[in-house]
RNA sequence: GUCCCCAUCGUCUAGAGGCCUAGGACAUCGCCCUUUCACGGCGGUAACGCGGGUUCGAAUCCCGCUGGGGACGCCA
């Protein structure tokens, strides 16, 4: 079996470090087995996707060296077909209209959860007659989702997961404007895409139940799936902003190596062995997702940037040098010449052993390019020998 | 509230019933190297959440508890 997997993302904001990891693992899992790794972005919701995050998660991904196969599938550009299937559904007796108003909705849950019950749509229109159907309601349709018995998941990750039908509910597939909703889409697409393996985060777990019971209602075959973990911050709990929550072009900002990200981001949720330091090809060699673990792995700057100190130590002086140039160049407020540029050549042998992040290595490496003489702060001229002093052009 | 998932040093992890006196890495502490700071080297502190089983034997299997997380939208 070929394999064939996508990295999914709403364009919603940037390409957080959770997406990014999601990106890292279906890229791997695609190297590993000669297959193919597809890029889609969800924008079915209008109102909240902007291009500039579309152009965020496309800079974070290439910025990460995590190519995709083939052209961007545009989710928004396949509502014609996604309505298309819904109907087709509707029409083998699959799938029905419901005329319940956001309120009755509202009120169903909120009764739902008061009496302790799940909260599931009740499935009033499920065999309504639909002549009974108000004057001016725009329907919306739902899935005439199975009522009896289980449905299993059999998770790369996660295992062998099971939960009652009586859990689910007949979701939306088609709102009433005859858009198509997340999970619905979501299944379309996936098929028609050919993806076998569908890895994302451990909080699309329950979604798959709802989309293994659209899979079965159209007859097509089930993706296998792969929930993995999702990152938490250092208090255990959901990843804050102030945790680390950024979008990866923050962490390039901050003056992390792509090479150190992926190694981090590898190694939350994954080992091998006593493996730390993992070269890409080392990594496409070792990665399977089976191996993933299941329990939720805390994101940690000091081992990040532990591991971005190492690679800034194994890059080429050249390279370090072309990446810490702009920031010299606007904190000395002028460009650098040619003859400056091959002196933080030769600077960083020294200067690269001293800095965890690209910004401390700029810091560092602006003593050599900084006009003379170089002012000094009271504390280090009364340090100074004279010979010092001189220098330093003091 | 309902359902699902998880649980090894502070953190990331190794561990598939005896190889575990629980290993590695980061962090931390000490020593060495070093004119400073790093880098590097050597060593130390540090964990199987709790309670019951199963077994000759359990970190590993089962049950319960506790603690954490996720999901319950005409969002994705």
């Amino acid at each position: 079996m070929s394999v064939v997997v996508r990295f999914a993302p709403s364009p919603t904001g940037f390409l957080h470090i959770g997406g990014a990891r999601t990106a890292l693992f279906n890229w791997l899992f695609a190297k590993h087995h000669g297959g193919k790794f597809l890029l889609r972005i969800e924008d079915t919701d209008r109102a909240r996707s902007t291009q500039a995050a579309v152009d965020a998660i496309i800079d974070g991904l290439k910025w990460l060296q995590l190519g995709w196969d083939g052209e961007i599938v545009m989710q928004s550009a396949r509502m014609q077909r996604h309505a298309e299937v819904a109907r087709e559904l509707l029409a083998q007796g699959r799938a029905y209209h419901c005329y319940c108003t956001a309120e009755e909705l509202e009120a169903m849950r909120e009764k739902a959860r008061k009496e302790g019950r799940p909260v599931r749509y009740d499935g009033t229109w499920r065999d309504r007659d639909p002549k009974e159907a108000p004057a001016g309601v725009p329907p919306v349709i739902r899935l005439k989702a199975e009522q009896a018995g289980e449905t299993v998941i059999d998770d790369r990750v996660q295992g062998r997961v099971t939960v009652a039908n009586t859990q689910l509910d007949d979701l939306i597939i088609l709102r009433s404007d005859g858009t198509p909703t997340y999970n619905f889409s979501v299944v379309v697409d996936d098929h028609d895409m050919g993806i076998s393996h569908v890895i994302r985060g451990d909080d699309h777990l329950t979604n798959a139940f709802r989309q293994t019971q659209i899979y079965r209602a159209l007859a097509w075959p089930e993706p296998t799936f792969a929930h993995v973990p999702l990152i938490h911050g250092p208090d255990g709990a959901k990843l804050s902003k102030r945790h680390g929550a950024l979008g990866v072009e923050a962490y390039r900002d901050m003056g992390y190596l792509p090479e150190a990200l992926r190694n981090y981001l590898l190694r939350l949720g994954w080992g091998h062995g006593d493996a730390e330091i993992i070269s890409t090809e080392q990594a496409i060699e070792w990665f399977d997702i089976d191996a993933v673990g299941r329990a939720a792995a805390r994101f940690d700057f000091v081992t990040l940037a532990n591991l971005n100190g190492h690679y800034i130590r194994e890059a080429e002086n050249e390279r370090l040098v072309a990446l810490i140039v702009p920031q010299i160049e606007t904190a000395l407020g002028r460009a650098l010449d040619g003859a400056e540029r091959t002196r933080l050549v030769a600077a960083m042998t020294g200067l690269k052993s001293r800095a965890k992040t690209l910004a401390e290595l700029a810091d560092n490496a602006r003593f050599y390019v900084v006009t003379r003489p170089i002012p000094i702060d009271e504390k280090a001229k009364a340090q100074g020998t004279p010979e010092a002093r001189a220098r330093l052009g003091r």
